[in-house]
DNA sequence: GTTTTAACACCTAGGTGTTAAGCT
DNA sequence: AGCTTAACACCTAGGTGTTAAAAC
């Protein structure tokens, strides 16, 4: 896949691109739905928290989504990136159950971004199934060499999503900021923990992801 | 991947290519190692059997093979077909543990490639790493419809591995025949079965590979 | 004191040959 | 009779939060 950098030049509300600039028709009508929105909603109100370990750990809700509008017969490439959300360092107050912060930043860490394995594929193959991130994983080890995303721990993310359209032409690094397009679902955001901190949050996690099943003690289907 | 056909225009020996025609210089040079040829050569000499089933089942031994001589920069595509030995039907006599031929073949399964599912990639990409055809399954259902090879039962086939370069030209495939090369290893032969007819191929699955050690008996490490 | 790590039991998901029943 | 199918127990492989110890 070679090198890629995606300039933040465009900011998305929801499913649909809203951009400054103009973009080549292959991107210009592009939408994305998030799957399991209602799921992530309800993190999002208690605060989501993601996992990361030395090995990487993969995200739970899975990041998954739905196209429409591309063109069926071009190729795309589709990719992850996440952003902090502000240059500040958090701890968790167990007393009031809630979000502190606990000063600035620590250093910025290499900023990745997660190809998904399938690219480059036609709008046609994206399109006729949800397409899901789930062998993106997150790690806190600074000298990763999986290709996991790196991040800091309590720290806080936005996840982003970017669909690049592969031009054809021999020149189209002159068109790359018309040939991509990037979506932005604030339901997404999170903070990276090492552990767990808001008792609520491993409940809700351990209730909806199939492999944490047996930590399970009662109402089978509250979910 | 869309429609391709390859013509058995070429015939390899083990793992270098020899070919009438004139190759293109993005794959005149390409070689191949089979993995695992020990363990191949095994059972072949047993006569290999290959279990197929409706919804499809893995080759056992995985068809893996090392390749050199790609150009690093150029893109290519790579694939798998079977083709039959011959027009035979056979079944194995019990009496004398031998294969025995049945008749004229059944009628011919609609032949299907199986493209390595990195596929296209370059070919430093290529020649890293082993390449590993894992993900292939065989089946018996004619009426397939989750892209795996259809085989006819108690008939004997040649896996081939084809190398396609992906030519950037617009007119490429008035040079197709010269920008793929084939590599046949005449130890990977086997008979298609539904259930296993000689014993000792049985033992032999059992005792190599990993999935089928609940039924080892003895000699952990005989192999 | 707060955060991180590694081993662990418990799951999901799926690849094995076995076996008995079913098919032709 | 010969061949195929489906359920099954037993594995591999790897995703969970838990827990206690380690690190800082």
């Amino acid at each position: 896949m070679g090198h890629l950098s995606i300039a933040d030049d465009t900011a998305h509300e929801g499913a649909v691109a809203s951009d400054k600039c103009a973009k080549a028709p292959q991107v210009a009508g592009i939408k994305v739905q998030l799957e399991m929105s209602a799921l992530w909603q309800q993190f999002d109100q208690l605060g989501m928290e993601m996992i990361v370990t030395k090995a990487g750990r993969r995200m739970f809700p899975t990041f998954q989504v739905q196209i429409s509008g591309m063109d069926p017969t071009a190729e795309y490439v589709l990719l992850m990136d996440f952003i902090p959300v502000d240059n500040k360092r958090y701890r968790y107050a167990f007393h009031s159950s809630s979000w502190l912060v606990a000063g600035r930043a620590d250093a910025v860490v290499p900023g990745r971004v997660h190809f998904h394995p399938d690219s480059p594929a036609r709008g046609a193959q994206w399109m006729k199934q949800t397409v899901s991130f789930d062998q993106l994983k997150l790690t806190n080890n600074l000298l990763d060499d999986n290709g996991h995303i790196m991040l800091n721990s309590m720290h806080r993310y936005q996840p982003r999503f970017h669909v690049v359209y592969v031009d054809p032409r021999h020149d189209s690094h002159h068109y790359v900021h018309r040939n991509f397009v990037t979506f932005t679902f604030r339901e997404t955001r999170f903070t990276a923990v090492t552990a767990y901190q808001n008792h609520r949050i491993t409940q809700l996690k351990i209730a909806s992801n199939p492999f944490a099943k047996g930590f399970r003690t009662s109402d089978p289907d509250e979910w």
